[in-house]
DNA sequence: ATCATTGCAAACTGTTTGCATCAAG
DNA sequence: CTTGATGCAAACAGTTTGCAATGAT
């Protein structure tokens, strides 16, 4: 990973400056961390985050160049089932796969028939017929192999 | 409607009182407005319309039951795309339709081989298959029958 | 030199809590 | 009369904004 960070840090200055930004350290860093780690941060995740990897940011500058990146199309803005803001540098849509115990939410695509899917009416009076469909969004919700082994531990060795 | 208010009183009023909560004026008026539109208020709109009904609640209070009648079962909190909390009667599983210009969000079931989708990864090394799969959640976006008028009065004219 | 960016502090929104008052069983 | 509910005001969390200082072109 650290071998084509240089030619990652040029990749990702041009992709900012194509946006009209300047590619600052802050835009960079931000970037960085998302690309690497795929992870859906909070912004309190992601000041965090950026600490351990280094001279922390502003809470204000992290803000601010959230909106930046996000209006500018770089990264996706996006509310979590748990209420609170994430961002994902994956801009394409895409699907989640998300762990019911400990909240860790994957990008996924979507095999099977999907097109065939139609939504039902669950009240009398409810025209459905009428509406224009469009995309469908997926949440797959099940547990990450990680929490299935600590369930495990947590049940063989009293066994 | 108004002709089974009075039955529907007493039917709330039981359901509140299973759950060993005080069947207080607030809460059948809260209750009463979510059953009657099937919508999916956030405490703010839930404010207003609850003003326009009559007496207005006060915002502690209105939160106070929200968070009770929320966690006692009698009805379901979620925070919808655009990031406000809203309330649902509906607390049994179910999907949404969501009209992608005003916003309206529709409960709804679905039909068709819900069971044959699955997630398929995006980012290689990801290892889907050792997840524990459990429900999806469908999100519908569309566009609504008043939204279409809408769109159509704005063209026809015009032309 | 100019204009975008930074970062502090203050403002703001949505939500929760402490507490005195009130009302239902 | 005891316990739960109400509602004001204060506290709080997350986010945005005004503005002066800084940095990049």
């Amino acid at each position: 990973m650290g071998v084509f960070m240089a030619c990652e840090r040029e990749h990702l200055t041009k992709r900012i400056e194509e946006r009209g930004l300047r590619a600052t350290e802050a835009r960079c860093r931000i970037l960085e961390l998302l690309h690497e780690t795929h992870q859906h941060y909070t912004p309190e995740e992601m000041l965090e985050a950026l600490r351990e990897r280094g001279r922390p940011l502003s809470i204000a500058t992290l803000y601010q160049n959230l909106q930046k990146l996000s209006e500018t199309g770089l990264i996706a803005r996006f509310v979590g089932p748990d209420g609170h803001t994430r961002y994902d540098v994956n801009t394409q849509p895409h699907h989640h796969l998300i762990c019911k115990i400990c909240g860790r939410m994957v990008d996924v695509g979507v095999t099977g028939p999907l097109g065939s899917l139609r939504p039902r009416a669950l009240f009398e009076g409810e025209d459905l017929d009428s509406w224009r469909l469009g995309e469908i969004h997926l949440e797959f919700h099940g547990v990450c192999p990680e929490c299935q082994a600590r369930q495990a531990d947590r049940e063989k060795p009293t066994a």
